[in-house]
DNA sequence: CATGAATGAGGGTTCATTCAT
DNA sequence: CATGAATGAACCCTCATTCAT
């Protein structure tokens, strides 16, 4: 965990520092991405990171516990009051709360993403561990639909949610390759609205195509 | 390409490079892969690899070739004769090659898979090349399947694809967090018949969703 | 160009640097020297030369500028407030300049030299122009001697200019073979009076032939 | 010196080796000079090489010798029967001879002369044998003009010498300056008749310059 | 708390040389 | 006598990390 002195740096700069870490730790592998590249983007002196964290691991656990906290956010904020929807309502928000989270933080996405593949210097469960929580998250649901006669029985719960978490994290890449919006380009402008609309529909045909997949 | 040098060597040496090269860029980027590893677990001297290989490229490449046409030669041999069968059949087909694919070479499905997201040394088409091609081959079938009625007109084509790609190919992940088999591990032992059988269903539960999903 | 690093050493140890450099560089091709044996003579660690440098011929080029301004200081002294000689004075003059230099920086004239012939990697401009500026210089005195009626009007100045370039630049592998001045000798001692006239008279003699070669 | 075997190789293949290694040390220092590249350009096994020399610098001293050899036999021609020859003919005779050595073996004179300066591997002594070899015999004819009250007798002969072999040796240098002929191509084809004339010139200056220098 | 020079291990690559075939 | 694969030291360069200021 990083040290205190990073909490008490001026906003402004913790910002700077977490962004240009965030950059780099999106376009390498863990082993690739370079410190000397981070706080040379960063304008800082190489000695100040490693007051504020411990070592790479420790910076790159805090960008890993960075992406859990944002995407945990984002649900937060779209599930607050609803506490029962039906099932495919459910789903639908639940996707589209993390479709957003792709588009919003791109590059926090990939670096999620990367640690689920490949080896690390943390322990392969934590690794894991994100993935499965959002597992598990779908899975709930599913189980729930099941309970309410939306979805089919005979439909394997963790096995349906894991189709859709793949489907899910897959579909960054597939939507740059779509309307070619780079996730790696760093000034990515906003997206143009037609590219919305594109990636809308692009989202809802998947929708589809997994619904009919475990509808009743 | 590889020199010649490399051909004429022992097949039991010349394999226990492969698979020492395929253990590290199947673990790592292109980038922190590390020829002194390859070498050293291989038993061989460093200048040694460069009578193989013009370079770290070189290999790398090479390495790409044998994913690609280890894949194809399972499809070669699973489609040898049915031209035309009805689609989910041919589905179902397809399907499990490239599960098999996974599952007989998952260090070779790592490799493939990383090639296709992060920098690399190769041109970027020639890196999705591989992706993309799988999902045409789908789209194909997949409009194939349209064509005789048996999938809904109203799904695209290249968005049920890309499902089914996406599914597929974090199915590796997925088989070994359910049942234990570590893709890692080098010596991993044949995986038991529970488990196999455990597979077996897994792969058919995701088709069977997969399948509700499209069909008319 | 150095990094701003380099100017921020103690003078001692920037000196011990450069002079351990400067002897690599006299001694071998761009190719072949060697920037482990410069570290291992220097006492430093190999990593913090490349935070002096940016490469191998970031240090080149450094060297190279300190040829090209150790002369020019040692010219800009010579010519201060002499502006207008006979020719054969300033002729002198000019060539006991460039004397003193290889006397008293043997390596750094080595260097120089080396620097105008064969392959580098530099442009090659930039490389020969030390020696066509050099070159330049003696033209414009002979062409001035021309005009005064010094020098005879059928002598070509672009020659005379190159051979009086030449006799220089290889006086000092002739002087240490007949003094036994080794140029090469890290820890040369400074020669001893005998030996300095007897280098004296070289000159003088040189000068005497080069002079009834071209008077009028 | 070459083992026997070199002796024994078809004229045709023992002539491609020593063109290819001529090639490559006069393009690089005795320790950038690659026997990887000599034996790949001459087409023959990198072990047969070291069946006709010991090592690298068996081959180097080999080719110092050829040079030897070829300058000594172009003067050996040229000086057949004129004993006494008045010294400036003596002079000149001796000069075209060197001249032409420049000329006809660009690549031989570059040998020469890079091992004139710079560490080689052969003992410093050897290397200087040459050039003061040359030097010796200007030192002789300048005597002899001297004795015959063609040169002033106030010329120290070694420094007389030393002037004109310097001259000659960097002529190389001077004459591709002005006339564009680049020594270091390899298939320079033959310099026209305009450039022929224009070197002639230039030797012709040079000749004139330092006779003046010297005669009485 | 900020700094940035120092460190040395490790990265990919090339090399002259040897030796079994 | 020809071959060319094997070798490991040396090459230039980058890196995460430390520590004196």
């Amino acid at each position: 965990m990083p040290l205190q002195t990073f909490d008490n740096l001026p906003e402004d700069k913790r910002q700077r520092i977490i962004d240009c870490a965030v950059d780099e730790f999106a376009q390498h592998d863990y082993a690739s991405a370079s410190i000397s590249k981070i706080v040379a983007k960063a304008g800082i002196a190489k000695g100040s990171l490693y007051q504020y964290f411990n070592d790479k691991t420790d910076l790159y656990t805090y960008l890993l516990d960075l992406v859990s906290q944002t995407k945990a956010k984002m649900m937060a904020k779209a599930f607050r009051q609803e506490n029962r929807m039906p099932f495919f309502e459910s789903l639908l928000a639940l996707f589209s709360v993390m479709a957003s989270f792709e588009l919003q933080y791109p590059k926090l996405a990939k670096i999620g993403y990367k640690a689920t593949s490949g080896k690390s210097p943390l322990p392969e469960d934590l690794l894991i561990k994100g993935k499965q929580a959002t597992i598990q998250y779908f899975v709930t649901l599913i189980n729930q639909g099941k309970a309410t006669g939306e979805i089919r029985p005979d439909i394997d719960a963790e096995i349906a949610a894991f189709i859709f978490v793949s489907a899910l994290s897959e579909m960054g890449n597939f939507v740059s390759m779509k309307t070619g919006i780079d996730k790696n380009i760093e000034d990515s402008g906003k997206p143009t609205p037609a590219q919305l609309s594109e990636i809308e529909r692009l989202y809802q045909q998947v929708i589809m195509i997994l619904k009919n997949g475990i509808a009743n």
